[in-house]
DNA sequence: GAACGTATTTGGATCGATCCAAAACGCTCA
DNA sequence: TGAGCGTTTTGGATCGATCCAAATACGTTC
């Protein structure tokens, strides 16, 4: 055992083992090239003095870390919890590890933090990109060989590079379609700043559906906040208009069960007076009261496909930029199954 | 440039800012010994040549690489959200970045991550140890000369490491106070499986106040699921015994939320009828319909007391444990703040 | 026992960055 | 101009792991 404070290296085991540290090198590696007992002894040797592998070191030599970052600008939306869990879910049978850093939707601070996985050198990044990232990421990315797959938003106007994401536009059609069967022509969006891709992807899907309905677009653009709080206030706003919407779709889900309860703060009745549709169909979003009518984006899927993504980048590298968009489906429940009373969409 | 695939290393900066390795090393350590000039001739060819450092490398020589590893239990509760954005605020001025990983509550998963954190040589570690963590993993930490602090839940009946924690059994000494002083004489608290060391401080804190005030304890442990949807459950359940409480505190704000929405599914007047304590004060605490009444843990401040620790454990190495416990406080909002009907205490 | 083929192990160079003693440089003064 | 001193830069060794050609070991056959 070397010293207080020293690592236990290759060194060391091969001196423990008996072997060369060739030899324990090839151990480490499970390579089929050595002998069984050889192999025992020098695992036993690892345990014995407690050896952790220094992957620094590794990657002077090799180019792995099975290692690939996850980087989020919310790590408080449940999207991303979910997400998560299918990503690491995929990962694990590949021996991987996905190590996440969350960006507060600042593109400085995303830099930063690409930067330093970077350092650490992961092997491929999954980015679901802050609000006003610059264009040039992208081109640092390839510039580094690093993989990287836009997950949910995109960097510019399209991606440029691999790209997982779902069918918005699609859940938007379904959405809007649902609201005017159910009587519905005041029909509003509620989203963020518009600078997204996130943003700008509902605002299209929404006005196209509009459109093509012969009804005219109420897109409401604010701040670039996205929670339960926001959607409450701007909710709470909206509705003391003269002529308020008679139904709301809001970016995602937490803003749609904030809307909710400023309808129930409005004694306004969820469902039956204003509907509320949210996106994403988080857990929650069938347990509230009423129960919220969401488009599912399968977010446990999106986080299986773009982890399924990288390694296949890892395992075949070829520049050919992948596109991977899942479908989405519209869960009708209580906050959009009603339909509008006739007086309220006259008044 | 280096041929395609190859990272630019000091050799290729030195060479193009005519200067030598060692000089290149100095001046991305920010040495106070390079010249201004030198300096800035070095930093151009880096921006030129698209330099990015190699921690891996650099801590066969130097020790740190300014990372510190955040292990959860599970991502998705918003108390580990804020306590992230407390550790990243306090992290971020020591120029040190913090990568998350999730533990899905497994010890085996934990023990694989903690193991990958530090072959990538993180500086530090903040746990909250899965449930059943084994005591070996504190003499783990300290063989490998990490510093590890444990937050919220410790490992082993009393943590032996450094750890940041809440006041919780006063935060339920004032809430069991507080209920009775409404009225309650029926007041059961909703935990996990009574295995974590959260769980166990809940039932303390809570069975001490109940005998405290002569009156029994109710302590309905269950499954490994501390969410709405397990919150809903359960006081679906609870509530259709014969005798069901009068007042519920439930594990945190998830299943304290979940305990509301059972409520009201069974036209039970959350506040009025039932009271529903929550443990965490999240953001969503206030926002609800009644709004809950919550002992607040301050996850922020949380955060920044560990990661303050941490840091300065790594400035100034001593292996006293250290323990910061913040205090807590009762934020009484409607699920709580009501006189209880007579007829149902006494039914 | 020698020859041969296969299996297994080895040793020195390499990777990118840091360390630190020594070398080089620039300035001042006699 | 040379010596002395303080500032700046340098070069070779080191760190822990991988690579890969060569060496060694082993088992089988004649």
């Amino acid at each position: 055992m070397p010293q207080s404070g020293k690592h236990v290296t290759l060194k060391d085991l091969a001196a423990h083992a008996g072997v060369s540290r060739s030899t324990v090198s090839l151990v480490l590696q499970e390579s089929p090239l050595v002998a069984r007992h050889t192999r025992e002894r020098v695992m036993a040797a690892a345990r014995a003095l407690g050896y952790v592998y220094n992957r620094g070191a590794a990657t002077l030599r090799s180019a792995r870390t099975a290692t690939i970052g996850v980087v989020v600008h919310d790590i408080a939306n449940p999207f991303f919890g979910a997400m998560v869990a299918g990503i690491d879910e995929t990962l694990q049978n590949a021996d991987y590890v996905s190590l996440l850093a969350s960006t507060g939707d600042s593109p400085a601070r995303q830099e930063r933090l690409v930067t330093r996985l970077r350092e650490q050198r992961i092997d491929a990044l999954l980015l679901c990109p802050a609000e006003n990232t610059p264009d040039t990421l992208t081109d640092t990315m390839a510039d580094w060989g690093l993989p990287c797959i836009e997950v949910m938003r995109h960097i510019g106007e399209t991606p440029r590079g691999h790209y997982v994401g779902a069918d918005i536009r699609t859940g938007l059609a379904r959405a809007v379609a649902h609201l005017i069967h159910h009587g519905h022509r005041r029909i509003a969006l509620l989203t963020g700043t518009g600078y997204s891709s996130a943003d700008r992807e509902r605002m299209m899907g929404y006005q196209q559906a509009m459109h093509e309905a012969g009804l005219a677009p109420d897109i409401r653009t604010g701040r670039n906040e996205l929670t339960r709080r926001a959607g409450l206030e701007r909710t709470l706003e909206i509705m003391n208009e003269p002529t308020p919407p008679t139904a709301l779709i809001c970016h995602n889900d937490l803003m749609a069960l904030g809307a909710l309860l400023a309808l129930a703060r409005l004694n306004i009745t969820p469902g039956a007076e204003c509907a509320v549709i949210g996106i994403d169909d988080s857990d929650e979003a069938a347990l509230s009261e009423p129960a919220l009518c969401s488009i599912a984006t399968h977010p446990h899927a999106i986080g299986r496909a773009a982890a399924g993504l990288a390694l296949a980048c890892l395992a075949a590298p070829d520049n050919d930029p992948r596109r991977i968009v899942l479908e989405t489906s519209l869960r009708i429940r209580a906050s959009a199954d009603h339909t509008l009373h006739r007086s309220r969409e006259s008044s």
